[in-house]
DNA sequence: TGTACATCAGTGAACGCGCGTTCACTGATGTAC
DNA sequence: TGTACATCAGTGAACGCGCGTTCACTGATGTAC
């Protein structure tokens, strides 16, 4: 028998989950209402007040616990592309869109709330990209084929360009997963990752080129 | 004295504009109602229905007009960077970051609404990016640098890469024009400035050492 | 040019609906003795 | 272990509000003769 306390974290986590389910299906969190999210779960509105004041609230716990989601992953493919000899680019960008499909609702929730409807959103996710952009200049810091490059800013600058791409390419390929099916789905995913392949070509090779 | 047709116009175009306007200062297109656009405008709601059928009729003559803006800004300076002789990346990006100022809601609108909460929206603007890339991708096509490389698909790829850039530098730039005043603005200008272009250098260092 | 009629952008009242929020409540779980 | 009381997650009625949409209308502009 679980406590009342379990039992009110259970309702607070699927509150959390109803809401970022709901705010990925084709919809957007600003357009949620506290009735809709506590419906989803089978409480009554008011209930909704025993967990969160209201669902700003809410978006910014929803916020912390997707950017924690989404720094594990970055800092593992990193690993993975960067430390394993027998990685090539192809390889790890089917292993980067098998990551994004498994849990794609986390990663449409921080592109679509970045420069979506609620300053609150924007602000926190901005700072939670900040900090995965810090986290991964520090691991491309350790890798060897980044040694040859002196300046500091100029391997922030890679970890940008490096967040926003992965952004892009997660959005695109959960596009593709949207609007294809069966065979045709494949073949346009096939064509993706080729292209996705070519822009990471493009800009390693600019960085073994750099200074 | 203008004819009715001219006045039914420019209401016309007031309530798309007075729509533009509000869904990009701090909000979302699918959260604005049409009694506010209306009201905006000074007009009575049911006047709305004159003009058009409902408000994804209206986003969607929206998207129409903003896209066609972004078209001349980017094939312009597309044109400026590639064909003036003294053009380097620097000033160049300053172009680029005043042209997005002059008319930042035609950009805010078009990333807002590309993972917004309209479906008929994404899917539009999914068409015009499109589009974009499509009209870039000829321009390129002509320019002397580019000349090195043979394949069509890895040309497509580079002008999809730079539209993408371009919309995260677009959205960067506003959001330090949001967030800083005064001279901590122009420093986070400045600085930003100087990692768009290490962005672009990175890039064309890529292509110069294509196959 | 003047008149009689048609068009149609904008009006204003009315509707039913889902919303966020308040309030007093219930009854199972937890705690103190 | 048993009892008396406190806590508090969830309930259900009620509220005022802005919404999209309908409808019959008004009166200035346009058109036909």
């Amino acid at each position: 028998m679980p406590t009342r306390d379990e039992r009110k974290q259970q309702s607070r986590q699927a509150l959390l989950e109803a809401a970022l389910q709901l705010s990925t299906s084709g919809r957007s969190f600003s357009s949620l209402s506290l009735r809709e999210v506590a419906r989803e779960v089978g409480l009554v509105p008011t209930a909704f007040y025993r967990h969160f004041q209201d669902m700003n609230e809410l978006g910014l716990e929803i916020v912390d616990q997707v950017a924690l989601f989404l720094k594990h992953i970055l800092h593992q493919l990193s690993h993975d592309y960067f430390k394993q000899p027998n990685m090539n680019a192809e390889t790890s960008m089917v292993f980067f869109f098998q990551a994004v499909e498994k849990n794609a609702a986390a990663w449409i929730f921080m592109i679509a709330e970045r420069w979506g409807g609620s300053v609150l959103l924007r602000d926190a996710i901005a700072r939670e990209i900040k900090d995965l952009t810090d986290g991964l200049c520090l691991d491309l810091k350790q890798i060897k084929s980044m040694q040859h490059i002196k300046n500091e800013q100029d391997l922030y600058v890679l970890a940008q360009t490096l967040i926003d791409m992965s952004f892009t390419w997660a959005m695109s390929w959960i596009s593709l997963n949207r609007q294809f099916q069966d065979e045709n789905l494949s073949e346009k995913q096939q064509l993706y990752i080729q292209q996705a392949v070519i822009q990471v070509q493009l800009l390693f090779r600019g960085i073994a080129n750099w200074q």
